[in-house]
RNA sequence: GCGCCUGUAGCUCAAUUGGAUAGAGCAACGGACUUCGGAUCCGUGAGUUGGGGGUUCGACUCCUCUCAGGCGCGCCA
């Protein structure tokens, strides 16, 4: 169940400190963190640690003193086969192949169960993304929070988290308004009657479909003047949100992703739960009247914000009120960690939610959001502004058409949230044929085309037990193995650092070395035990591609 | 003006969260197929990590100043 090398060594460096003491040769109480890092040359060891640099500074010791007790308890473990101090003051540690056949059994027989951990103890977190308006198609954009909301719910299920996937639905205020206007003016137009299409209005053509469709669906009743009443805009923004919702969910589905729940703001304002939840801040202290309108004291929790208004002078509330009782809602539900994955043109909000979340009685941590930096869209050259509301923006079931699933998929994901991103289109058709993503996909499906033969071949694959695995001894063997043994601790650390970028670049380093391995050494028709030792290698390398792939919510192909 | 993010090879990006000689892909050039899929492999060139200063055994990473770009700063959502 926990396959972490590095918890291993960690553990063992611990036990070493704690020997040390017993013994006298040091009287250090506190054990200080351990870092475990992969050293960037062979030279260097499978994995080293600083620990020497670290302890020097506390103790009255040298490093190399320190390393030669630390080094003495771990010669001992048989799991590794060498362990070298390395001035200035590093512990270089080599994987014994003892250990590295272990790792390719325990792969074969736990599966995905290889890189599962129970560190998430079953708590409950809910990872909310993409949550975009229902006033147009899901544009670029959404597909980098589609991918990683998506990716995340998946890592952190196999964290050992209960996962659960929601979108929230703002279909209440201005802008629901403005959408509903604008399809009553394009229906207008198709009646033939002369209007002035709202200078506010969302000018896309899917509103022209929408009103078509309205005009034909809602027939009976939709008024036959052209006196557009507050009911008739109600009838056709129910109507809009549902037809775009609809919309939203096909790409949503092509694109791979699938929700536990839909949320809509309306709900909270019907069930009153806006107004207790103010009503509540408002008993702790935290809201006050100014102006007609009622406050949030958001200064109180950060000293460079402002206050903001939660209830305007006209009685209604806020869109940050709304927020306010869909968050409390989330904890309600028993939630223990609630994830937000925003576009960076929210940053500003995440204050003032924490700050309320905080003034509610529930830690500030309870509460992470993920803010991703906006997608640049370019066409070669020229770049492309995306605004809904102008109807300028690539929609994502355009991006599916062009560049697909798999490759959009792995290109959002194999950045880290924090970098702009250029989507040039251009680049992004042209580059399909040697996109990283089929480089990783291509290395799947050519192990499934090895294992098929050695099947038609009749090939039999001994016992596990019986596999001769100390014939695995080509360098390219043990770098694939080591790159085995050391993915549970990325997953962990992928996990806890909400970075799912980190797994596209294990999958590439992967792929690269089966490549090389697969030019390099024949798999079939060896001499019988090497075959199966390689056979039972390749094996567990597919299993992993896949486990990954599956992660990133990535197909794994069995041919291309 | 204030807050957040970014600046790394010609281009797009990594860099194990402060580690050792900063790495990949694309593009360019030169090689490798009668054997399991050439969507592959091998090699070559390409860098003052925007710039200055600081912190320490050690800095792309932290602090500070500065330049450039993006986003935000509503009784919009």
């Amino acid at each position: 169940m926990n396959n972490s090398v590095k918890l291993l060594i960690e553990n063992n460096l611990k036990k070493a400190l704690q020997e040390a003491k017993n013994s006298g040769l040091v009287s250090w109480e506190d054990l200080p963190p351990v870092f475990i890092s992969q050293p960037k040359r062979e030279e260097w060891g499978d994995l080293s640690t600083n620990l020497p640099f670290l302890l020097s500074e506390k103790w009255d010791l040298s490093t190399s003193e320190i390393a030669q007790i630390l080094i003495a308890s771990l010669q001992k473990e048989d799991f590794l086969s060498r362990v070298e101090f390395a001035p200035p003051g590093f512990i270089n540690l080599f994987i014994s192949p003892n250990y590295l056949h272990q790792t390719l059994e325990n792969i074969l027989t736990q599966k995905e169960g290889f890189t599962r951990f129970s560190y998430g103890e079953g708590r409950r977190v809910q990872v909310e993304f993409v949550s975009a308006n229902p006033t147009g198609p899901l544009h670029v954009g959404h597909g980098r929070a589609a991918a990683v909301g998506d990716s995340l719910a998946n890592i952190l299920s196999k964290a050992g988290y209960q996962v659960q996937k929601e979108y929230y639905v703002n279909d209440v205020g201005g802008q629901i308004e403005r959408l509903s206007r604008s399809v009553w003016a394009r229906l207008e137009e198709l009646e033939g009657r002369k209007v002035s299409f709202p200078e506010d209005g969302y000018k896309g053509d899917y509103i022209i479909q929408i009103a078509k469709e309205a005009k034909d669906g809602l027939r009976d009743k939709l008024p036959a003047s052209c006196k557009s009443s507050q009911k008739t805009l109600k009838l056709l923004a129910d109507f809009t949100i549902r037809k775009i919702l609809d919309k939203i969910k096909e790409d949503l589905t092509r694109f791979g992703v699938k929700y536990d729940s839909w949320v809509t703001e309306s709900g909270f304002h019907k069930g009153n739960q806006v107004s207790e939840v103010i009503s509540s801040l408002k008993d702790k202290g935290f809201v006050y009247e100014k102006g007609g309108a009622l406050w949030f004291k958001t200064s109180e929790f950060f000293k460079t914000e402002e206050d903001r208004v939660l209830r305007r002078k006209s009685g209604e509330y806020t869109y940050f009120a709304s927020d306010i009782a869909y968050h409390q809602d989330k904890f309600r539900r028993g939630l223990n960690w609630v994830i937000d994955v925003w576009g960076a043109d929210h940053i500003g909000y995440v204050p003032r939610l924490k700050a309320a979340i905080q003034a509610l009685g529930y830690p500030g941590d309870s509460l992470r959001v993920i803010i991703y930096q906006l997608v640049t869209l370019k066409r070669g050259e020229k770049r492309i502004s995306a605004s809904t509301r102008k109807g300028e923006f690539v929609p994502l079931s355009q991006v599916l058409d062009e560049v697909g699933k798999e490759a959009a998929r792995f290109f959002f994901l194999s950045r880290t949230c924090d970098s702009h991103l250029d989507f040039d289109l251009e680049l992004a058709k042209k580059q399909t044929p040697e996109n990283p993503v089929f480089y990783v996909q291509y290395a799947h499906a050519r192990i499934s085309s090895i294992l098929n033969k050695a099947k038609n071949k009749g090939t039999k694959m001994p016992p596990l037990s019986k596999v001769k695995l100390d014939l695995l001894v080509a360098p390219e063997e043990r770098k694939l193995m080591r790159e085995l043994c050391l993915l549970p601790d990325i997953i962990k650390e992928v996990g806890e650092s909400l970075e799912p970028h980190r797994l596209t670049v294990w999958l590439q380093s992967v792929a690269t070395i089966f490549h090389q391995f697969y030019t390099l050494h024949q798999v079939i028709g060896q001499d019988e035990d090497l075959s199966s030792a390689r056979l039972l290698l390749v094996k567990a390398v597919q299993i992993c591609l896949r486990d990954v792939l599956n992660l990133l919510g990535i197909s794994a192909p069995e041919k291309m």
